[in-house]
DNA sequence: TCTATTATGGATGGCAAGATCCATTTTTAG
DNA sequence: CTAAAAATGGATCTTGCCATCCATAATAGA
């Protein structure tokens, strides 16, 4: 149900948030996140537009993220690449409804704001800081990240 | 986020409840849905052969639900035309996530689960039932349909 | 200034979803 | 038995998503 375009773009900033502030290159991030790398490069100028992510060219260049992991959320990575369209009115366009959408159109739109919501609650900051074994994207358990600059 | 075919056969199979157990001609539920005749004949074929309509051919044929609207639930339906696909393992293939997935991706399925247990929880009769001024799919407020055979 | 590095933009291709049209088959009514 | 009604299946068309490749622009370092 999300795209995979979604999917791609969560884990790269995801990566991102966890090398920050520090830039990384697309090809790095490729790597990491096991995303096709030419088609990740697309998927990041999206987010650049968007002002997720800023990007620097040249030597030393690469990508990091706009603003802190603590204040960007799932939701705003997502409608970032690929919005969320909530259900405002009837989609038949029936005049009575308007607004007010019927039972069958209320409940998908519940849907949408559930989800919504659950992904304007999740700042990537929680995703990293998650007290868990496994680690995004990551095939170690967690262990801080230092360096790690190499290719 | 649902794409336009699940949307297509929500409305379909809301009228066919609407007028359950009566079978309904497929561009009568095109009109009264306002779903395109041609391609709504190709939906129903993939709802006939998932066992949520059935339908007969000929004069006096149609299609109607194979089951009560209060047997039949939205998920039921959504997952006829397009599966909800939870994610069950980890996206990257890395071993020690597996199962367990990492938080990210815990938090994305959790997105679906919730999505899921939605749509599971209420079947057509619900939705037909719901004391609201707008009716599904209808123009008028709620009011009892009754012969209307008519094109 | 030259060169290596890195992101950007444009062009292109494959493929599935959305949509349409038509010939065929099934079925009922007369 | 014939004709009309209705679903079915196949072919086709368009569009958007996924993906790749390459030329170009920007940038840092030597």
């Amino acid at each position: 149900m999300f795209s995979q375009t979604v999917e791609y773009a969560l884990r790269a900033v995801v990566h991102l948030a966890d090398c920050a502030p520090a830039a990384q290159t697309t090809r790095e991030i490729a790597v990491v996140t096991k995303v096709p790398p030419a088609y990740l490069s697309k998927v990041i100028q999206g987010l650049c537009r968007a002002g997720i992510v800023v990007s620097k060219r040249g030597v030393g260049g690469g990508v990091a993220l706009a603003q802190s992991p603590a204040e960007l959320t799932i939701l705003d990575v997502v409608n970032a690449v690929e919005p969320i369209v909530r259900i405002r009115k009837c989609p038949l366009g029936l005049k009575t409804h308007g607004v007010n959408l019927c039972p069958l159109h209320r409940r998908l739109d519940n849907a949408l704001a559930m989800v919504e919501a659950a992904f304007a609650q999740t700042t990537l900051a929680e995703v990293l800081a998650e007290p868990t074994r496994s680690r995004p994207l990551c095939e170690a358990p967690s262990r801080k990240r230092l360096g790690l600059v190499e290719k």
